[in-house]
DNA sequence: GTATTATTGCAACATTGTTGCTTTAGTGTA
DNA sequence: TACACTAAAGCAACAATGTTGCAATAATAC
């Protein structure tokens, strides 16, 4: 495997993703940054944390990328299959400690998977 | 409710769905058109069909919004539980017959689940 | 046929993400 | 510390998907 170096950027990122409550789409963490940091940057400092294991994304309705640390992600399978919600008010979305289980496809190989459900938050619930 | 029309376009769209093997995305539904059609116009007929339960979509892995008519769907909770798988190969993405039991959570709203598998379709696997 | 207005077309735009190339800076070695 | 190597970051231009406002068209009712 290639060298990788560690960056003051790198740890920005890192950092942001694990004092948020949710998931951040790059937008996000581009506000969130201390000082300015091109948007390509930080793309690409998410796909390798991707690569790595570090983080996980979820595409969201609207098509975005949420990103978020994996902490407590179900690693050891190379999956993340706990849900997701995202909010149509805030629109956030929120990592879920609810697992899914994962059919057995006949015929098709599953590497990654994305459940997304969709409606109010519990903050934005009235 | 507002009054509809059947047009022409709205027709080519669901002969389009219906006969489709797999979810479809704007681009290719504007592809498959016997005639010349604006994008914009699609959108906006999947926006209608959408609303009235004719069609649902998911968003995949790409984040662009793939389309399927509404066949089997568990319409009668107004959501569409089943799987849908996006092969990492052919990119192509599939409604399966598989539910999935959404788990009750407590002070969120769920409206609608998107429900998505990612890996080697039957048909790209070796 | 005429009026009404849902639907379509068009052009301009917004957003999200990508690419190729240059520049900067982290790391190891002398 | 100085230097070499090259991963990481910056920049600008671009691609892709989807949206908006308004004008033109055509489906339906009378
Ligand atoms: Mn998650
Ligand atoms: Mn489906
Ligand atoms: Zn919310
Ligand atoms: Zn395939």
């Amino acid at each position: 495997m290639k060298k990788t170096r560690n960056t003051q950027k790198q740890d920005f990122v890192i950092d942001i993703l694990t004092n948020a409550k949710h998931t951040m789409s790059v937008e996000a963490i581009l506000k969130a940054m201390p000082i300015k940091v091109n948007k390509t940057t930080v793309y690409r400092i998410l796909e390798r944390f991707a690569e790595k294991g570090k983080v996980h994304f979820v595409t969201g309705e609207d098509g975005k990328a949420y990103y978020a640390l994996c902490n407590d992600c179900n690693i050891k399978h190379e999956m993340h299959n706990h849900i997701h919600f995202q909010c149509k008010s805030c629109k956030k979305v929120t990592c879920l400690p609810y697992e899914i289980d994962v059919p057995e496809l006949k015929n098709f190989e599953i590497q990654e998977t994305q459940f997304l459900m969709i409606g109010i938050c519990d903050m934005c619930i009235s």
